[in-house]
DNA sequence: AACAAAAGCGAGCAAATGTTCGCTTTTCTT
DNA sequence: AAGAAAAGCGAACATTTGCTCGCTTTTGTT
């Protein structure tokens, strides 16, 4: 019923964007003069990683920048050469993130004819780029508050139109008759959160040993039964 | 098929609890040397109240004593009559929610012979009582990271009890006959989610203008749908 | 090898933050 | 009404925290 597979995605994303770290680099290195790419994508996956290491633990809020240059091992004075001050750091992962998803989950692709296939084709995606962005998505989720308003409104007006597009999709399929929904809206809610769970409880998953392509079959099963889908 | 509704909830919540602030009086008073129990709870309302607003609106860690003094109105001095520490609201916050929440939702109640009906009202109670204390598991959901280590994992705990309390009554369905059901786990991890987005979205609900007893209605369809349930 | 530019360092500064404590005001009992 | 106890106050203190800047080390080019 589906053509794609993390595998052949995570190729595509590869030829596509790269690596997040180079990314991260491309879009910052003019303000902040990094002139070696080089060394500056090395010391932006230490930083970065780290990070989302101590964000996870304590919260970013929490994470001074002595924590942050003790774990990454990189001095004070070191560490401003790639950020000019903490909030900075969240607002480079989230445009970085922002520019990653955009690249490569295109919400308004719409060439089949099968509204069905559609939306099945939306959530493998939004899967598959959650899997390889995992812990940026989780980062951004958690720490969005420190953001300043209008970017935060940005993130939930983009969780809006995520959730918008899978309703528009399973309205399109009623109407077409290809299958019986009585409240779409809530099934739209159900698919998306079931988007976020993904990312936001990857550990339950690893733990349970279930892995992307296995969790999207599950969650296409559910849209044939929450749709009631006609064979 | 389910005899419950949020108005009798509610009655249940008032006679077997009463009120959150007076909860929060009873469970401190003591180590805080609180004798005025009307002012007492007034205040603990007009704190608790102001804390949720301020970390609703950037989060626990970024309040200051200071925001929470001058938007409260009480001096910092005065604050301190009902809190030890700052941590300690979180812990204040979370130990109440906890107590309430076990008061009324009772995990292990299965005094009927249909399973099917059990999930049903053991998903209607947990809506019931996070639309009863919404702002309360919104917070402790979001800041459950202030808390120290064993306090989380007694929070992951308990939301992996519930996802077990569902999976558990869906097994049971299915031994008995009652549904066709081929992904259990997935079906109950979809469930949970539902009912945390009752309260981590609520301000999506409130502008759709649907209720506690509609959500609750259309949770259960998905029961119904997502079971595949024999009529 | 020499030199300039980039990268890295960390003690130190100013501001912010949690918390205290001596004092005043309010409340309640007798 | 008087007095004691509880509640409330806010300036002051010690610590923490984000961030800078003069300096050293590394890198890459000629």
């Amino acid at each position: 019923m589906i053509n794609l597979s993390y595998e052949t995605f995570n190729q595509d994303f590869n030829t596509l964007i790269g690596d997040e770290w180079s990314c991260l680099f491309d879009l910052n290195h003019q303000k902040l003069n990094l002139k070696n790419r080089n060394i500056a994508t090395k010391k932006f996956k230490l930083i970065i990683e780290t990070v989302f290491k101590l964000s996870n633990e304590k919260g970013f809020q929490a994470m001074t920048m002595r924590d942050l240059s003790q774990e990454s091992g990189i001095s004070m004075g070191g560490l401003y050469k790639y950020f000019s001050n903490k909030t900075q750091i969240v607002e480079m992962i989230h445009a970085a993130m922002v520019h990653m998803a955009a690249t490569c989950l295109h919400l308004n692709d719409e060439h089949s004819e099968d509204p069905i296939f559609e939306l099945n084709e939306l959530l493998a995606r939004h899967i598959y780029i959650s899997e390889r962005l995992k812990k940026w998505f989780y980062f951004v989720f958690m720490e969005a508050k420190c953001l300043e308003r209008p970017l935060v409104e940005t993130i939930i007006a983009s969780e809006q139109a995520m959730e918008d597009a899978i309703l528009k999709r399973i309205v399109k399929a009623k109407q077409q008759n290809f299958c019986q929904c009585t409240n779409p809206d809530f099934v739209a809610a159900m698919l998306k959160v079931m988007l976020q769970e993904w990312y936001l409880k990857s550990w339950k998953y690893i733990q349970k040993d279930i892995n992307a392509d296995q969790y999207v079959a599950n969650l296409l099963l559910s849209v044939y039964q929450l749709l009631g889908v006609k064979s």
